[in-house]
RNA sequence: GGUCUCUUAGUAUAACGGUUAGUACAACGGGUUUUCAUCCCGUCAACGCGGGUUCGACUCCCGCAGAGAUCACCA
């Protein structure tokens, strides 16, 4: 299989976010499975919309996702600079050589001139097109003045990998700005300069581009080089309307997430997978599994909305394959930080222990922090919730103290306290009392967590341990038996 | 408006002329000694519309409709 020498290269104006990570993940995946070179590019040619920072924060959300680059910042490479600004001589020189070959020119036109043929355009409706307006001749270049292509308008036909057999008319293609005012050049051309010399051989982007490849294809012939293969990204739609997801409905950064207890690898498997299969029911995969299976041609070719909720379910069972998988030793240290404030005095042990019986209801990492504060404090004395709840309303509360008396007396005379011994005492005490699981148990559960929910009672005595478990239920007996008085 | 693209359940998708249109998330119901979750079982739910071609069309062709993209010295 042909190498793939790919690139993303975004420009440095905020935030990765989920709606445009798609043009760095796939690429990613197909350089690797065939071998070959991902290269990151930071397309800084627009000095208004730079962002300070903004460099920094693609960088993390790369190595976060584990998308790790051949080339490029940090890195460097055969090819650098990678960043457009360090490479501005070089776009000014091929612009030039474009201009020595009759294909460019150097345009003294004002922008008020320009806006004027708009304007005429528009009032003759007839599709405004600058090369309609191309000066007769052309002065020598000098600073601080634009170069633009010399079109070469004729039907075009090309093959996208995502969306197939593609042509446009002569009508779309014009005498696009190479250099701007600024001397720095535009995308339309500084990509185009780029990708050859970093012989990248596989350019993805948004179908937004679809539009301007007709231009991009005359590029190429005018310069006498190959094209890449061609791949359009469908857009990622944001949860409601039909519009793209961008920062405007809100999309958080890609990073925000992991702040938020979402694995990399259940993000990487939610995107890559949302607009793509491999053809079979598989739903979670690995990177590595990814870089096997990936295929171009079966990208989506209509966009894609955002499901955070599928996202979260991913999450969880991402939680659940690397505890089944590894252990709960391999999950731990991801938890670092999702811990409540109480834990951070606990030693390692006692938290793996409640890691392990909690962790299959986990969606999110953070959810440790609302789910497990009653293994670390006193829960918040709520006799009311306990006094409410479905099972445990149907009894008076001498009767709830008596129960109380009875199964404090028998956890009391356990000789070990561990999971076989609890869960026969448990059972025991079904027996002796005669209530149903759902009533006994209801009891002692919201006695010591006054929690809505926790893992199955066994586990949590045995974890919470014999001293906070018989201290917690002693006090819902007193307090039971003082509001008896 | 011109040009281009897209269209299977609420969502993501499978199907590459012949299936009771499959799967997952969500929703709803049930099961696994309480709860929440996991896990398991089940229910609901889709081929945008209209013409062709064909013995047969989600699949091929042509219209239409709807949605999106683009028409910058932004990328």
């Amino acid at each position: 299989m042909q190498k793939i020498i790919t690139r993303f290269a975004p420009s440095p104006t905020g935030y990765i976010h989920i709606g445009n990570v798609r043009s760095a993940i796939y690429p990613y995946l197909a350089a690797r499975q065939t071998n070959g070179h991902f290269i990151l590019r930071i397309e800084d040619t627009d000095q208004a919309r730079y962002v300070e920072g903004a460099t920094d924060l693609i960088i993390d959300t790369l190595k976060w996702l584990g998308l790790e680059w051949d080339e490029g910042p940090e890195v460097g490479g055969d090819n650098a600079p990678y960043f457009q600004t360090e490479r501005r001589e070089i776009y000014l020189e091929w612009a030039k050589k474009l201009i020595e070959k009759g294909r460019a020119y150097a345009d003294p036109t004002d922008s008020e001139t320009i806006q004027k043929y708009r304007d005429e355009d528009n009032a003759k409706k007839v599709p405004y097109l600058y090369r309609n307006h191309r000066p007769e001749t052309f002065p020598e270049w000098e600073e601080g003045m634009p170069i633009r292509f010399k079109a070469d308008p004729k039907p075009r036909e090309w093959h996208d990998e995502v969306m197939g057999d593609l042509k446009a008319g002569p009508e779309v293609q014009d005498d696009i700005v190479l250099i701007k005012k600024d001397g720095l050049p535009t995308y339309n051309f500084a990509h185009i300069v780029d990708d050859f010399l970093m012989h990248v051989n596989m350019v993805a982007r948004g179908v937004e581009y679809l539009s301007s490849t007709p231009n991009y294809l005359a590029l190429y012939e005018a310069f006498g080089i190959d094209q890449p293969l061609l791949v359009s990204l469908p857009h990622i739609l944001a949860p409601t309307g039909n519009k793209k997801l961008g920062k405007r409905d809100g999309a958080k950064s890609v990073t925000a997430y992991r702040e938020d207890g979402v694995l990399p690898e259940a993000m990487l498997n939610y995107l890559a997978c949302l607009g793509w299969n491999d053809g079979t029911e598989q739903e979670i995969y690995t990177k590595e599994e990814l870089i096997e299976k990936f295929s171009l041609d079966r990208i989506q070719n209509s966009g894609a909305r955002y499901d955070e909720v599928k996202l979260l379910w991913m999450n969880g069972q991402w939680i659940r394959k690397i505890v089944d998988e590894q252990g709960i030793d391999a999950l731990y240290p991801r938890t670092e930080g999702f811990w409540p404030e109480s834990a951070k005095n606990y030693e390692d042990e006692y938290k793996k222990r409640v890691l392990a019986i909690i962790y299959d209801r986990l969606k999110t990492l953070s959810d440790l922090r609302e789910m497990t504060s009653y293994f670390f404090e006193d829960p918040k004395f709520d006799i009311e919730q306990l006094l409410t709840n479905k099972f445990v309303k149907k009894f008076s509360e001498s009767e709830l103290t008596a129960l109380l008396v009875e199964s404090i007396s028998k956890l009391e005379s356990l000789k070990t306290w561990d999971e076989p011994s609890l869960k026969d005492a448990l059972n025991e005490l079904l027996a002796s009392t005669g209530r149903k699981p759902a009533e006994l148990f209801s009891l002692i559960r919201i006695s010591v967590s006054f929690a809505p929910f926790s893992p199955a009672l066994d586990l949590t005595l045995n974890v919470l341990g014999r001293e906070t478990t018989l201290a917690r239920l002693n006090k819902v007996k007193t307090a039971l038996s003082l509001d008896q008085q």
